[in-house]
DNA sequence: TTTGATATATCACTTATGGATATATTAAGA
DNA sequence: TCTTAATATATCCATAAGTGATATATCAAA
């Protein structure tokens, strides 16, 4: 079921969908937090939500609480999904971080 | 040729690219910056850099410069790439704010 | 003159994303 | 009680994005 090396950046989607899953929720649940988050400037369907639960169910990064009904699946990030998105956000505060710095240099003589 | 609605958000690739052309820059240029920037972390290979090359002059968010000859044709962003960088910028730097809250804020007591 | 670095470009394959759709349950009204 | 809207999970399938491999060609140095 593909999976393979990826996740080893996480994409948008991938990202937000671990950010929710710090506190547990089930996949409409999700959704919803996303787009509140992203004042409905981002919004995730449920083909990229389920098809992205799975993989990182098989990432290991997210789990599904063990009582939870299969009407209403509740999953968690597991520690090392934790780990994994605190990576993300170094990563992504880098990006930034380059981002913010090349836009203050420009124009000034290198 | 393509270009829909797509370069809203942009990818990582994509993010670096448009950074690495706040200077003018050569394509080959360009691969070796983002992977010096990024510490050999991120590496853009030729396939990447060109086809995205190819959208973000469709988009006019960078432009070949005139002068430049063809075996070393050198790329910089224009005014609307410049804005589009700072609007991703910002988008990005919300998200990040996002995952340092959430995961500071976890298992405190809600 | 051969080799490795520079440089651009495309092919063809894989992965990722997401609209549309299907199905079922539940809660609130009329 | 009937019906409708919101809740909820799931998949189909088409499009978009990313990329390793490969093909060329030039240039500098040994």
């Amino acid at each position: 079921m593909a999976k393979g090396k990826s996740l080893e950046e996480l994409t948008d989607p991938v990202f937000y969908i671990l950010i929710a899953l710090v506190e547990p929720r089930h996949g409409y649940a999700i959704m919803q937090y996303v787009e509140e988050e992203t004042q409905g400037t981002f919004k995730i369907g449920p083909a990229t939500l389920y098809t992205i639960i799975k993989k990182l169910v098989g990432a290991g990064l997210i789990e599904a609480e063990p009582e939870s009904d299969p009407r209403r699946k509740t999953y968690a990030a597991t520690a090392a999904g934790i780990t994994k998105l605190e990576e993300e956000v170094v990563r992504r505060k880098r990006m930034v971080d380059l981002g913010m710095l090349v836009l203050q240099t420009k124009g000034r003589g290198k």
